[in-house]
DNA sequence: AACTGACCAAAAAACGTTTTTAGTCAAAAT
DNA sequence: ATTTTGACTAAAAACGTTTTTTGGTCAGTT
């Protein structure tokens, strides 16, 4: 029945916990006891409360990670799969819970120690967007003139969506809109585009 | 030399005072002071610090409604206008102080009282916006299937941008970014793009 | 090597007290 | 009649102190 280790365990709880409570309000000894485990269990596998915030952070980015690249592993035009990617993201995004937490921490404080964790994610995403645009421009589909540099303004556009989105619970009123906006976005890198 | 009536005084003062502090960290004691005015003159004209940050947010987005204005009164090409719009606007709210207080508040603690101007402001913009890709259809340089629908998209993205853009001073590090994400819209929404 | 729980210093919560603040109003000035 | 004043009040915030909780440790157990 529990297959899990005492560090699965841990992270399953403290995921559950932080999720609810935040990053503040969630103490170690409530992780411990809901897991069943004593205090300095926890400490054995982490070393402090950020490290373990941090790897459940972790977790959730590195099933995006892997979702988004399902995405870009299948074969499809490249339109459809910029289009498929942002709205994966979005949506797996929406049950990233403490990953959301990361964000809200931004206006209040910062959380430093998740500054490597998402700078290194940025840098993942941008080099997998930026060959959905090569891709996109190879078949002659796509017309952009810095490929690099497009990838990141996309990429600012939805992380500053997210805060609307995810913090203010606006999922519902802005869904459509959202669709919309990703319609106008792929359009824009689309060749005749204008000119 | 000084022209101002007491409520000018007081609107200009509580500009800076709250602009400065904040909403919750100013006292309308420091307002009336500086204004070298009784506080019961403050209330006589303002019936609270709620109506009074209102009147103060209220002027800002006057000068941005007038900036906007001009912008589409000019003659020009759609194209060029729609681009003029929405620098304009990041510009003039880059000045607006008070109104990005609204915006932080919204993390912490919603101000209801400011719910209505906002909504206007909202109308006003999807109004003025419309009229600019109405005006691009004619042209036969646009190609848009709900000009309204389109305009509240455009609104919502440039929305999103103001968090990390104004909040998180990320000014300097984004100002490039936005503007090249201004351009794939436009060309997203310019006909023939894509098919 | 993995885990426990009593222990500690530091931080946060609780509590009572003092100060500050938003808002009022009767009177004065214009 | 309209505008301005400043002393006044009730409620909230700030302060200082005590108590409790919390992150983290460590000697000992499994």
């Amino acid at each position: 029945m529990n297959v899990d280790t005492t560090r699965e365990k841990i992270l399953k709880v403290a995921s559950r916990i932080f999720g609810k409570y935040g990053f503040q309000k969630t103490t170690m000894d409530e992780i411990a006891r809901t897991a069943h485990k004593a205090k300095g269990s926890v400490y054995y596998h982490f070393k402090s409360k950020e490290e373990l915030f941090l790897a459940v952070v972790n977790v959730e980015i590195e099933s995006l990670k892997n979702a988004l690249l399902a995405v870009a592993a299948k074969e499809d035009t490249a339109t459809n799969m910029i289009r498929d990617y942002l709205l994966t993201r979005m949506k797996v995004l929406a049950g990233a819970v403490n990953y959301h937490e990361t964000l809200k921490a931004d206006f209040l404080q910062t959380f430093e120690f998740l500054d490597e964790l998402r700078s290194e994610f940025d840098e993942f995403e941008v080099e997998l967007l930026s060959g959905i645009l090569q891709k996109g421009i190879d078949e002659r589909s796509f017309e952009v003139e810095d490929v690099r540099k497009t990838a990141q303004v996309i990429i600012l556009a939805m992380k500053a969506i997210e805060i609307p989105f995810y913090l203010q619970n606006k999922i519902v009123e802005y869904e459509n809109t959202i669709v919309e906006l990703l319609d106008i976005l792929i359009r824009g890198l689309e060749k005749n585009a204008g000119r």
